[in-house]
DNA sequence: TGCGTTTTTGACAATCATTATCGTTACGAC
DNA sequence: GTCGTAACGATAATGATTGTCAAAAACGCA
């Protein structure tokens, strides 16, 4: 099962996306991003960036918010399962985890009979910086 | 403040939707319900479907749904604050409530000063009838 | 270091749900 | 019935994301 064969290869652009995801405090989109990246004088396609991207996320490296009306927003993120605290105003976001309510997802699916249980769970507030 | 002066008017076209949301059992998108009104000989627009679905919506009178990589799910629900418990495969939906879930999200957002909360929460599962 | 294979890149076109236009229709108060 | 205005709807525009495919770059190997 662990027979691969994908031989994933190591690039410029790939490093440089991940370099700047690194740095990055809050969630941007991929043209965000991809804007960020030109202007530090980096070459590299937009095609590249969302292609990148989708690659770390389905890796799990990165988390993805899609957020109402608006582009898919990428975040480099600590390990683990958690959820986001996010400003509306200027994105900034705080990773909060919630035991009681991971489990209580759990048990109201099991409740009615459902198997295979994941979920998805965001809160938006207003940030004290951008409150005044 | 509680002036108004929005005239809101009866139409034919808001009727034929309304009635159809009333009958339909999960969710659906606006291209859909559309297909089903023309089917049913109703002559009404594709924008002005996107139009009514938009003001049902903003009006809580319907919820909206937005699966990863889809169009907008649109359905009848019950009133009051509530959330989803969705089969992957059928789409069969239920409504489930969780007070703990609402207020731990709103002290988590005030333990870290964000004003204006409010959230997303959708959980993803196999219905007992998908999942033989 | 040079070569061949395979992945990756990226400029550009295509997709497609949703939104904006704007002239026409028709509610509903009088 | 008139009239002012909200609603409609055919159509064009938008805009994020994905598809295309020839050219560029990694990397294993000699
Ligand atoms: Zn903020
Ligand atoms: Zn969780
Ligand atoms: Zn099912
Ligand atoms: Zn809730």
């Amino acid at each position: 099962m662990s027979e691969s064969g994908t031989a994933v290869r190591n690039t410029r652009q790939r490093s440089a996306v991940s370099a700047l995801l690194a740095e990055m405090e809050g969630f941007h989109s991929a043209q965000d991003l991809h804007a960020m990246l030109r202007q530090r004088g980096e070459r590299v396609g937009l095609t590249t960036v969302y292609r990148t991207l989708q690659g770390l996320a389905d890796a799990g490296e990165i988390d993805v918010m899609r957020p109402p009306g608006g582009e898919h927003l990428y975040r480099r993120c600590s390990e683990g399962h958690h959820h986001h605290l996010v400003c509306r105003a200027c994105g900034s976001t705080v990773e909060v985890a919630g035991p009681a309510v991971e489990s209580w997802a759990d048990r109201v699916a099991a409740q009615h009979g459902y198997a295979d249980v994941s979920h998805t769970l965001e809160i938006f507030g207003t940030c004290p910086a951008c409150a005044r």
